[in-house]
DNA sequence: GTCTATAACACGATAGAC
DNA sequence: GTCTATCGTGTTATAGAC
């Protein structure tokens, strides 16, 4: 679980393909393109990486990074404020365009997973590490009173769950009207949770 | 929203489509590989789309058929019982591998949609679809007093984000184990609304 | 309506100079 | 480590016979 340090150049190209991604999404994602968001030409590219999907497992290992960071340092200090503020950045807004397009496109690469086995295991990785932050937060809480004796990692499960498929029909086709009732629907369920 | 009745032919291509979906994925889903999959070669197809992606909407429109039909010939008759089976239905189990497929399938399409005009209307319709038949379920349900006074859309909405997102890690990723934990909270979350 | 053949191009990846 | 050039292959879509 100790994740190996990226270099300078492997952070590049991970944002690179990040950005290559958010603009043209993973079925129409080339090296070329990857190429044209980062400093180097596409033969550099294949220097630091064998092929194509190594590069986007580089920029799934730097995403897990990144989310699992923004689920860990909340700024709230009690478990019911803690969840409440988790939910808030999980539920990501149509007009955090940075955050919608790294959601969208994390949520194709999981939909196309079953297809390609490199891509697997990272995203193995970044699912398991988001529902184990939230897990923990649940967990506390009913340790401390504060939420029923609820089942920790279904709960977690099912808010992330909510989460990501807002990102089908919210983010990713603009329901523009549906994002504030689901996030409102969120705080019920965890209003539910409160003994 | 009166929808053409397709020929035999446009059916089996939009079969075809689902069964090449189902085993390559939308990124790696060629032409060749919907010929393979009916009884016609690659220019055959042409014959009666004007392209890959006019296919792939043909394959969304069947889908929204069968997803609509699916929720609306529920067995129940009040309802609570009603949402409860059709909670049951949009939360496929991994061993209904065709489900499955067509749900992940569903969701590479709706990922790649903001990158690809053509599918985006279909998927809106499809979304729509399925949450209108929920909401319906919920109104009916709030007018005979069986549940609070919540906002019928928005649980929908939450529902069916929850059912979606269960197709990215637990049918996508195969977490077997978080299944069975995610349909509980459901019906927690079902029992919630109750008066 | 369906076929064979192929045009026209895009793509992933490598060779080899610097 | 990065470049230019390019190889081989896969891909969409069409032409034209039947």
């Amino acid at each position: 679980m100790t994740e190996a340090v990226p270099t300078e150049t492997q952070a590049e190209i991970a944002d690179a393909v990040r950005k290559a991604l958010a603009k043209h999404g993973y079925a129409r994602l080339t090296t070329a393109k990857i190429a044209a968001e980062s400093s180097k030409t596409e033969a550099g590219l294949y220097y630091h990486y064998d092929s194509k999907d190594a590069m986007v497992v580089a920029f799934l290992e730097s995403a897990t990074g990144f989310l699992k960071r923004q689920l860990e340092e909340l700024e709230a200090t009690g478990p019911e404020a803690r969840l409440r503020e988790a939910c808030d950045r999980i539920f990501v807004k149509l007009e955090d365009e940075s955050r919608r397009r790294t959601n969208i496109a994390v949520m194709e690469l999981l939909a196309h997973a079953p297809y390609n086995e490199t891509l697997q295991g990272p995203l193995l990785e970044l699912e398991s590490s988001n529902l184990e932050v939230l897990q923990g937060i649940v967990e506390d809480g009913i340790e401390q009173g504060v939420f029923r004796e609820v089942d920790a990692r279904g709960v977690a499960a099912f808010l992330l769950a909510a989460a990501s498929g807002s990102t089908g029909f919210y983010l990713a086709l603009e329901m523009e009207e549906i994002g504030a009732p689901l996030h409102a629907q969120a705080t019920s369920y965890i209003d539910s949770l409160l003994v």
